[in-house]
DNA sequence: AGCCAGGCTACCG
DNA sequence: CGGTAGCATGGC
């Protein structure tokens, strides 16, 4: 077993099945099934937007402001005033406002289809680690999700080097990897898991 | 009191 | 091109 997958294992022993991406608040351990539907879908590239340089705790309280609100139309129905108070918690309110109803307009105009990675990174909001979240969680292709805690990780058991870039990390953890998007979504999960602890 | 959160964009040299 | 200030709240 390469390094890599040996500190996934590690990873999976001591903190367990993390469930990701939760949705309505709720994690779904062992069950990869999700998202069930278009909404769901929608959902997680929400979630994604807001957590940019944020908290999930700050988040959970904008999705729940958001409640019923969590449709691209019903997005889009909101002022920018009335959008920016519910996510407020999220911080960049006035930004993110802009990113969430770029990514409902994007949503409508896909019409069901898959995204490509272009056209995910073609939306102002949308960069590598928020696309590949909604590749990776809400159409479960097994693209690999690098954030700062994964190439903090990386470089502290010298799997790569510290000026590695964003693609170069996803690169290497790819080539090591099973390419199974269960797989995928656990190590992103267990990654930010253990930098919580 | 500061530093950091499940980043991205714009602008600088 | 690679590097970085600005965006903003909440928790510790």
């Amino acid at each position: 077993m390469n390094p890599l997958l040996a500190l996934y294992h590690r990873l999976l022993d001591q903190h367990g099945h993390q469930g990701w991406w939760p949705l309505k608040g709720n994690y779904h351990p062992k069950d990869y099934s999700f998202p069930h539907n278009d909404l769901e879908k929608f959902e997680i590239g929400i979630g994604a937007i807001l957590t940019q340089n944020t908290t999930w705790k700050n988040v959970e309280k904008s999705l729940l402001a958001l409640g019923s609100c969590l449709s691209p139309s019903k997005i889009l129905d909101l002022s920018d005033a009335q959008l920016q108070d519910k996510i407020h918690s999220s911080g960049y309110y006035i930004q993110k406002t802009k990113k969430l109803k770029n990514w409902a307009n994007f949503f409508i105009k896909i019409n069901h289809c898959t995204p490509t990675r272009e056209e995910l990174l073609s939306i102002w909001g949308v960069g590598p680690e928020t696309a590949d979240s909604i590749l990776l969680y809400a159409y479960q292709i097994p693209i690999f999700v690098v954030d700062t805690y994964t190439k903090r990780l990386l470089i502290k058991e010298n799997l790569i080097s510290s000026n590695a870039n964003y693609a170069q990390v996803q690169a290497y953890c790819e080539s090591q990897l099973p390419r199974q998007y269960e797989l995928f979504q656990e190590f992103h999960a267990l990654i930010v898991e253990n930098n919580k602890s």
